[in-house]
DNA sequence: TCAAAAGTGTTCTTTCTACACCCATGG
DNA sequence: CCATGGGTGTAGAAAGAACACTTTTGA
């Protein structure tokens, strides 16, 4: 069969991308949600999706959406699948493609967006969410738990300086799970990939706490160690 | 905007799904290839793969293609996720979707098809397939042996009825790992999933080894006393 | 001076790892 | 009778879980 025969009379679809966008806000994970701005479900409690273009790959679509919206390029991005039902959007078929994007919140209140109709919600709120985006959601967290406990992504979500209490209430928050602080730090100190620096975070308390800071290479040397992330 | 508006004039894609189908044959896992038929790369060594049609979900386009070669219903898959990269295969651009399938290799054997192009290889010849079909291979392992970490799904690969030490082969074959058989034994009888049958299997000794049996009852009461599976 | 968060060790329990011999049977 | 794979327990090491008090300091 030449290939004219074979692919030409294929069905072609609209295919987008679908952002879960999470921030460590205060104490808790929240979610990046938008208005929907067309029909149909005109402000619905939406994902950031767009439509992949024609010259871009599927992770470049989903790089350009966020950054459009942000304002910020090399958001850590992870892709959690391909949404197909059938009616998923009542507009018209579309396949979308899932990606979950860490971000700190200190970039983005520096980021020149931030305005526009886009909203932080509690995790509880994708309830609201249109079409299957609660789904979306649920699966990114899903994957996010798995893969926060075995590298060291959460960092993407914590500015680039850090105390050990902020550290572990994001810990706590991504596993939705108290986590004891003694353990904890006991933990994450004995792996060896933070540094301390000599400046205290003042702002949450009166005697200040250690600011620390991710070291990519003491993390690729404990990799070479034979040892390997774990919280 | 109407919905007119903002559907029309989107790019769309051709959308396959491309399986990578494990089985478990003498003591390895192995992989089904075929070989393509049609231009670019006839002949060149392939995962299974089909495009989606209009009027079915990316799940059963996989289903559907899975089943129409092997003549099997019901196979375990779980999706990997979304390739788009815009050169990944060279006759045009295609958007596929990859699935992981778990299927014994006893159902195969009674299945109808079992002949055309196909072939059973080792993972390691996964360096000869064509596009990127080597990294969806390694993707798909990476992902099961995750999964078949948490969640007993590695019985797919076995028939209904099985000895422990083929069960011990098949995790040692998926981990591509040596593991000792008195801390395999302990663990896996220790969560009660399986049930033993009187029966012994005499092929692969003289003095016979017990039948196990996957028992989903009671790995849901498992479940429910906040146990869970790991290997 | 006191409220509020930071910081710090030890004990016990559980899980993991390493390891070697006897058993049953068909040929 | 013997070669082959089947089956079994224990002890030491490592990791995980539980737990409470002292320190610092700005208000």
């Amino acid at each position: 069969m030449t290939p004219q025969n074979f692919y030409k009379g294929q069905a072609r679809f609209l295919v987008s991308v679908d952002c879960v966008i999470l921030g460590f806000i205060g104490n808790d994970i929240k979610l990046l949600t938008f208005r929907r701005k067309i029909e149909p479900n005109v402000g619905g409690l939406s994902l950031l999706g767009g439509f992949v273009y024609e010259d871009e790959t599927i992770d470049e679509a989903a790089n350009r959406v966020v950054s459009a919206l942000t304002g910020l390029d090399n958001v850590y991005m992870d892709q959690v699948g391909a949404y197909g039902n059938l009616d998923r959007d009542p507009g018209e078929r579309v396949i979308s493609v899932v990606y979950y994007a860490l971000i700190s919140i200190d970039d983005y209140k520096n980021s020149i967006i931030s305005a526009s109709d886009s909203q932080w919600v509690n995790l509880d709120r994708a309830e609201e969410l249109i079409f299957d985006h609660k789904q979306m959601v649920d699966d990114a967290i899903t994957q996010l738990r798995q893969q926060a406990a075995l590298f060291p992504i959460g960092f993407n979500l914590l500015p680039e300086r850090f105390t050990l209490t902020q550290l572990q209430t994001l810990y706590e928050s991504i596993y939705a799970e108290k986590l004891d602080k003694r353990n904890f730090r006991k933990k994450i100190l004995s792996m060896n990939i933070l540094e301390r620096l000599d400046e205290k975070d003042k702002i949450n308390s009166k005697r200040g706490a250690y600011y620390f800071v991710f070291n990519k290479e003491k993390y690729e040397e404990m990799l070479r160690r034979g040892s390997s992330f774990s919280i």
